[in-house]
DNA sequence: GTGGGATCCGTATCATGGTACGGAGTCAAG
DNA sequence: CTTGACTCCGTACCATGATACGGATCCCAC
């Protein structure tokens, strides 16, 4: 018996909506089965929805649909080596942490007009407003070194 | 003398392209100035310059342009008080060390799988591979608490 | 008065990751 | 053999932040 679940059903395994399964079919992360013969209804194998819920993972890790499509393609290519996944690994890893530290910038900036700001007084004397507003030469916030 | 910049004088001033502040003009980011009576040019105050610099530093801050359309609001509300600025730039303190915490994960993540990739065999030995493959018990990746 | 930039304005396109809708077809249970 | 849920398929729409295009005007210098 050659298994199958209708799209409701893999979407379900998969822990996503049925227009999300489409979408990904569209953007060719997932391969949209034939229609078994005489049937008027998709029958989507089981590795539907384990490739679905590949996908989420590796969204989980930072890696965009179209990172995660070439991931896909080495996961199905025989001749991937493990040093190829690992590389895009390291690329993002590195990724990852330059947004780290372009976030932590930013909240230190943040937290330091938060602490200067008196917290209640007219703008003027507001030292976010101030801190926001042209001072031609000063660098930008949350862009510490 | 009433002065006044063309876009393009103003888009120099602030340091973004044309389509940029025609962009904030439809967000209501920017007011789009009249034409001066008999004129077929719009002419534009030096304020719009200084608010386009002012949108381009918030958004270094993270704040979205919606975030930043109330910024400005509260800008030209007289009535407004300090305590309102440094309650958004609060909010956004705890979004940005939100994101801090969830990149932190993904990176502790994308490191130890790294680390554990053997780094020179087929897929099936591949630590991230594996990680991502379904374990239908695992939690997700880079969501350590 | 005629170039030729610059402006004006609406609309389209891009990337990202989906969600929603509507009409038609399918299929199983009652 | 009808009803009702589900599927199929194309298309439209959402948010986010722009960028590009094309025809019509405009305005300044020559």
């Amino acid at each position: 018996m050659k298994q199958g679940l209708t799209v409701g059903g893999a979407t379900r395994e998969a822990g996503v909506g049925v227009e999300t399964i489409r979408f990904y079919e569209r953007r060719r992360l997932v391969p949209q089965p034939l229609k078994p013969e005489g049937a008027g209804i998709r029958l989507y194998p089981n590795a539907t929805a384990e490739r679905v819920r590949f996908i989420r993972m590796a969204q989980g890790l930072d890696f965009s649909l179209r990172e995660i499509h070439d991931l896909l393609e080495l996961r199905a290519a025989p001749s991937t080596d493990c040093s190829e996944i690992r590389d895009l690994a390291a690329t993002k890893l590195d990724e990852v942490r330059w947004k780290v530290r372009r976030l932590q910038g930013i909240g230190t900036a943040l937290k330091r007009l938060i602490a200067a700001c008196p917290g209640s007084d007219g703008l003027q004397s507001c030292s976010i407003m101030n801190a926001l507003t042209s001072h031609p030469s000063g660098r930008c916030l949350g862009e510490g070194k």
